[in-house]
DNA sequence: AATGAATGCAACCGCCAAAGC
DNA sequence: CGCTTTGGCGGTTGCATTCAT
């Protein structure tokens, strides 16, 4: 755990501040440069004695946050890719709030991030729908819902040949991104079908990161399908899913805008049915009991609206 | 245009474990 | 062997910005 930074020998450092006179808040443009300064000359760990050494008037912990969360050249900035959102799904769903561990395969993203992601946008839409945003009934709805989006997202960017570009946008390694987040998606299929690969990228070079345990193969399976029924594909189909009812598979359609990635995505506005579906949407299944159908009708996703099922073999 | 609510995110806090002394 | 220091982690807070009315 310890840094292999060498020790800082005493005496080099000008004497120290007072405790009392050490800085909070906000950090101010003359601060930053003094550590990047410091770290570039004298490499980062030993954060206390950095500190005092490079002439700020921080604790060690506030330098090594500031330097890890937002100096450090490699942190990559902006909205969090479709890639990126996916993984921290599937990696929250396989480790929970380790989010230091989920960080380590998203490069260039801090833990303080990804979990500030994770409590912004994901917990918000747990609140809006009254459930605990660590619940089993919440990841069925992150399943059901938001990762197939994810997965279209992830396969419009790499049909159109830029999942690589994205991913390279930084000197970050972020071949590790494809590593990580790519192959994993084919866990999404435990189908028969085989994924059409349009990226080339090779989906049998399985990853370090699976989610098979976590996906259940009952469940819920999105991907391209070999044979899309001639009426899916429509260029306003964006997804298919196919979902176990009642323990008959049937293949749901749907229509997603691509205007955003995130369950917003699942309005109703921004989400229409294709198909048909021959039985009661209140019969559906979704994980253990129905409370998509019976209890979220009110919320943004409305079952009625937003799926209708067309059973398999049609 | 004003203002209150909601949101996003940087920064801090407390705790813990490992290493040093 | 116990105390101290250090680094790391997850949770929480505070504030600037954006949005809605």
């Amino acid at each position: 755990m310890r840094s292999a930074m060498p020790p800082v020998t005493k005496g080099m450092c000008p004497p120290s501040e007072d405790d009392s006179e050490l800085r909070r808040g906000p950090w101010t443009l003359e601060e930053d440069t003094l550590l990047t300064h410091y770290i570039a000359r004298h490499g980062e760990g030993r954060w206390n004695m950095l500190a005092k050494c490079a002439g700020l008037r921080r604790t060690g912990k506030s330098c090594r946050l500031r330097w890890l969360n937002y100096l450090k050249p490699d942190i990559k900035r902006g909205n969090l890719t479709p890639q990126e959102q996916l993984l921290i799904l599937e990696l929250h769903s396989k480790w929970g709030n380790r989010w230091s561990k989920i960080a380590q395969h998203l490069p260039g993203r801090t833990d303080n991030e990804i979990k500030n992601y994770w409590r912004t946008r994901v917990q918000k839409q747990a609140r809006q729908l009254n459930i605990e945003s660590n619940s089993k009934k919440f990841l069925e709805a992150v399943r059901c819902f938001w990762m197939p989006t994810l997965l279209q997202k992830v396969e419009q960017t790499s049909s159109s040949s830029s999942l690589k570009e994205m991913s390279s946008q930084n000197s970050a390694p972020s071949d590790q991104l494809l590593d990580c987040a790519i192959p994993s998606l084919s866990t999404f299929s435990p189908l028969p079908n085989k994924i059409t690969d349009r990226s080339n990228h090779s989906f049998e070079n399985s990853s370090s990161v699976t989610s098979q345990s976590l996906y259940p193969t009952d469940f819920i399976n999105t991907s391209e399908q070999t044979e899309i029924p001639e009426h899916l594909t429509s260029p306003n189909v964006y997804g298919h899913a196919t979902v176990y009812n009642n323990n008959q598979i049937v293949n749901a359609s749907y229509n997603i805008d691509s205007s955003g990635y995130d369950m917003e995505g699942f309005s109703l506005a921004s989400m229409s049915a294709v198909g048909s579906y021959e039985g009661s949407p209140s019969e559906c299944q979704m994980g253990e009991g129905n409370w998509i159908c019976n209890e979220m009708t009110d919320t943004l996703w409305n079952m009625d609206d937003i799926w209708q099922f067309r059973e398999l073999g049609e």
